[in-house]
RNA sequence: GCGCCCGUAGCUCAGUUGGAUAGAGCGCCAGCUUGCGGAGCUGGAGGCCGUACGUUCGAGUCGUGCCGGGCGCACCA
């Protein structure tokens, strides 16, 4: 059990014993107090003031006198309304310092989700297209959901899901043969493929614009792919290995790892089967020579899940995919990490899985678009941000930082440690913010690394790391020598992550963890400036504060983990 | 037209699920390095929390109207 779990057990039966019968303290009715000047736990009175006719405040003071210390509360005292309790400083520290150094990097994990199964699906890039900053946003997210979850004990199941088929795909693939001859598609460098397929798309979809002629053409050709001709048949799964290699590359750098791939291609037969199925058991119905799902009953109008000319839409596929993964894996519960614009387009799928006696929890967390200053992001009109432009421009930014602080370091070891800064800033950037807002993405902000970012982070942590190194000199726990305030709100915070894993385990806000981590580290620099850590004259005192220091740095080092960030030694 | 989301400091965002004096980053101004890493620290200026009612001990948070913005609503993904 955490220590905070220890002090709200003897807080509730304290507070039991004082009110006496005829109300129960539960838990969630206590809170941190918004200064650990007032105390560590608060209970606020309301609650219990309304039945009887007295004013809260007297209430309060009458509790707070009734209560006297125990092991992990040393002062009860009223403010207002509340009853607010300290913690036993020297028993909590020692406790939490201590559970931190056994935990390590399992600090904070909890058995909330112990025994249950889940399949995340994210990172759903389609092929043949740009991988932009907008994917990142999902990935990263979706990642730190599957970490977060994990942590909370839940056995879970990482899916990524390509788009690889489709009308993006034959529009690109026609666009490559329109502008391109057979040897200048032979003769784009390696490197460059995947880009060149994604500027490919985006000049077909203008021309389509002014061409009327080539959309009928396209359509053509997503025929011919679907039926399996050649020669698009062949060049459909040469670019598709383009695409593929660069997500693959890419995932790896941004810690994204799924433990499964599905593919549109390989589920698109099994859901024109399951649209057949659906039509003869009457649960969906021919409508102006599409197929379709009246949801009208249940407020969500009419769900397409099979175009008039035959071919597959997103639909079909996900019907099908999620009895694939059912039948796979067994979850008790399919996460789907899809922006929030295809919110009715998942109601509408959870509604029709049910009317198929899908019963299990099917969940879609949603999360807001990254846009630009100029506008939405947009392969068709070009205006993207490419994943690997901006990762180039920021390592290029602090490779030439890096180099100016380590002139003793090799090139390859400046290279990593700009790359690791640069991806750790950019995972950061989006799970910084709340999932359900949208994010403007400045190219500028992005490369500054001041402030609220990643790199401020990292930076604790490796001056964490050259603390200790400079000490020269082993940790011990001395708690009654860590009375400084500073010390009382660091250890405050350690004493919090627990419950905050737990919280976001349960409504995914990825983004309060990179706030608790940036609020600590704040603290921390706090601490730093205030107090001198390696004190020469004093060892015993030296080794409690590189003791509370070491707890902080692990700590901080398990919030990044769980937000798929690397951390570093030095930078 | 119907539905969902948003409006908090100049800008970008938090705000413990209705609680204590509304916070942070950037930017601006003034400082801090012969002391563990200055990607840092300290201080300052800057707010009718879009607006009007309502709900109650208490509203940035909940409800309704209005204003302003974004998104979604059948063959795109």
């Amino acid at each position: 059990m955490y220590t905070k779990d220890s002090a709200i057990q003897e807080v509730i039966t304290a507070l039991k014993k004082a009110i006496g019968k005829g109300f129960e303290v539960t838990v969630d009715m206590l809170e941190t107090p918004p200064d650990s000047k007032l105390g560590d736990i608060a209970f606020p009175v309301f609650e219990l003031a309304k039945g009887k006719e007295r004013n809260p405040t007297e209430i309060a003071t009458e509790l707070a006198a009734k209560i006297g210390p125990g092991k992990y509360i040393t002062k009860i005292s009223s403010a207002g309304p509340y009853v607010n309790f300290t913690f036993a400083l020297t028993v909590v520290t020692e406790e939490v310092i201590k559970q931190v150094a056994k935990m390590k990097k399992t600090y904070g994990n909890s058995k909330t989700g112990e025994g249950k199964n889940v399949l995340v699906e994210y990172a759903q890039p389609n092929t043949h297209k740009e991988f932009h900053i907008g994917h990142v946003r999902n990935a990263v997210l979706g990642q730190a959901v599957v970490n977060v979850m994990e942590a909370n004990g839940y056995k879970v199941i990482a899916a990524s899901y390509i788009g690889d088929v489709g009308a993006h795909v034959a529009k690109a693939l026609w666009g490559l043969k329109k502008f391109m001859s057979d040897e200048e598609i032979k003769d784009i460098p390696k490197n460059e493929r995947a880009k060149k397929l994604g500027e490919i798309y985006t000049k077909a979809t203008q021309f389509v614009d002014e061409h009327e002629k080539a959309k009928l053409e396209i359509a053509e050709v997503q025929q011919k792919l679907e039926a399996g001709e050649e020669p698009w048949h062949k060049l459909w799964k040469e670019t598709r290995e383009w695409s593929l290699r660069e997500f693959k590359s890419i995932f790896e750098e941004l810690n994204v790892a799924p433990d499964v791939w599905y593919f549109e291609s390989e589920v698109e037969k099994k859901g024109k089967v399951l649209v057949k199925k659906m039509l003869t058991k009457g649960i969906a119905k021919k409508s102006e020579g599409a197929t379709v799902v009246d949801l009208a009953d249940e407020d969500l109008g009419i769900f397409l899940i099979l175009k008039s000319d035959g071919s597959s839409l997103y639909a079909t596929k996900d019907l099908a995919l999620a009895f694939e993964k059912d039948r796979k894996f067994d979850p008790d519960r399919q996460i789907f990490v899809v922006d929030v614009r295809q919110s009715l387009y998942f109601q509408q799928l959870f509604a029709t899985l049910r009317k198929l006696e899908y019963t299990k929890k099917l969940t879609h967390l949603a999360y807001d678009m990254v846009n630009l200053p100029e506008g939405a992001i947009s392969s068709r009109s070009g205006n993207i941000v490419r994943y690997e432009d901006v990762r180039d421009a920021m390592v290029l930014k602090l490779v030439e930082e890096t180099q100016k602080r380590h002139e003793d370091w090799k090139e390859k070891e400046v290279t990593e440690v700009a790359k690791t800064i640069a991806l750790g800033s950019m995972i950061f950037m989006m799970l910084r913010q709340d999932p359900k807002s949208i994010i403007t993405f400045d190219m500028e902000e992005a490369l500054s690394f001041e402030g609220f970012t990643g790199p401020y982070l990292l930076y604790t942590i490796a001056r964490i790391e050259s603390i200790k190194k400079k000490a020269g000199m082993k940790s011990k726990v001395e708690a009654k020598l860590l009375t400084n305030r500073l010390e009382h709100e660091l250890i405050r915070r350690l004493a919090n992550y627990p419950d905050l894993v737990q919280d976001v385990g349960a409504h995914f806000q990825v983004s309060s963890i990179a706030q608790w981590a940036f609020d600590t580290a704040k603290l921390f620099a706090e601490y730093y400036h205030e107090i001198q850590i390696i004190d020469e004259k004093n060892q015993e005192l030296t080794q409690a504060r590189l003791a509370l220091a070491e707890s902080v740095g692990q700590v901080l080092k398990n919030s990044m983990h769980l937000l798929g960030i690397d951390v570093l030694e030095e930078m």
